[in-house]
DNA sequence: ACGAGCGCCTGTCGGC
DNA sequence: TGCCGACAGGCGCTCG
């Protein structure tokens, strides 16, 4: 689901008070409920509860697809994975069924951790370095240059599209930016990563930052019941495009299995090539 | 290093 | 109407 400009669009309303409630900086937790326990991978449940409850909502930052809570302790470290949302509601209404964890806010608002499929992931650590430093660079990051990627692209034997999914290469796209910013990029999902010369690693790079910009600026995509709001799934050029005509050439967008994931591109725009 | 296969989960949609 | 398979924005694991 989520990929970095969905994660970020919902950093920026919950610090802004824009998602249903008050701004979350400045609140302070005043209980929470584990709902579904695998839910929170550290700590256990029990200790997560204790340890949250009390602690004052500093700032919001992120970091790839993880949310980041600065708490006045602690970091909460959020995972959205594929369907998760984070949902801001009156504490006098009933928690939504599909939330997972849920805490109660000074405010008198409830955050809730809404979670469908049970992928999504809480961590309550003192230092999240171990989970951060792990991750490849921030794609918008202006200090993350051409000659940098390219240094990154040049001793990797991967198909493009498996690697600009892996997270320890780069941080932050997911299934739709992968397959939107290749196809700007007139680039096949399997050409290999050696390949490219310093101009099309440079072509990928521009297509990466435009694809999520754009979504940053359309509020991120939504494309089922997870998201409405977003309008980035109205540009889309290729993603859930099969067998419709490619808005550039005209000839239909095909749909291959690339390292068990949909891969969308237009074969004649993005030409295997070497 | 790299890729394939599988597991984790619930919900929606299209075909029969 | 009901059933059944395919599919879904992610990622960690094992095994070649």
């Amino acid at each position: 689901m989520p990929e970095l400009p969905e994660v970020e669009t919902i950093r920026r309303l919950l610090a802004e008070g824009r998602r249903g409630g008050p701004p979350l900086p400045g609140q302070r937790i005043t209980g929470a409920q584990v709902l579904w326990e695998r839910t929170v991978a550290e700590p256990d449940a029990a200790l997560f509860v204790a340890r949250v409850t009390g602690q004052e909502i500093l700032s919001l930052g992120r970091r790839g697809k993880y949310l980041r809570l600065n708490l006045s302790r602690d970091v909460l470290l959020i995972h959205l994975r594929m369907s998760g949302d984070l949902w801001l509601e009156p504490l006098e209404e009933p928690p939504h069924r599909h939330h997972r964890v849920i805490f109660d806010l000074s405010s008198g608002y409830r955050l809730g951790f809404n979670n469908a499929r049970k992928f999504g992931r809480l961590w309550l650590v003192e230092d999240p370095a171990p989970w951060l430093d792990k991750l490849g660079p921030e794609p918008l990051d202006e200090a993350f240059t051409v000659t940098d990627f390219y240094a990154r692209l040049h001793p990797r034997r991967r198909r493009l599209k498996p690697l600009l999914l892996d997270q320890t290469f780069l941080a932050g796209l997911g299934n739709i930016y992968t397959d939107e910013a290749l196809h700007r990029a007139h680039l096949h999902p399997l050409r290999i990563a050696n390949t490219l010369t310093v101009q099309e690693a440079a072509a990928l790079l521009d297509s990466i930052r435009f694809v999520l910009r754009e979504g940053l600026r359309q509020n991120g995509a939504s494309i089922d019941w997870v998201y409405r709001g977003g309008g980035f799934q109205n540009t889309f050029q290729v993603y859930q495009r099969t067998g419709q005509p490619c808005h550039t050439c005209g000839t239909p967008i095909r749909r291959i299995i690339v390292g068990q994931r949909s891969t969308h591109f237009c074969p004649r725009c993005q030409p295997l090539r070497e």
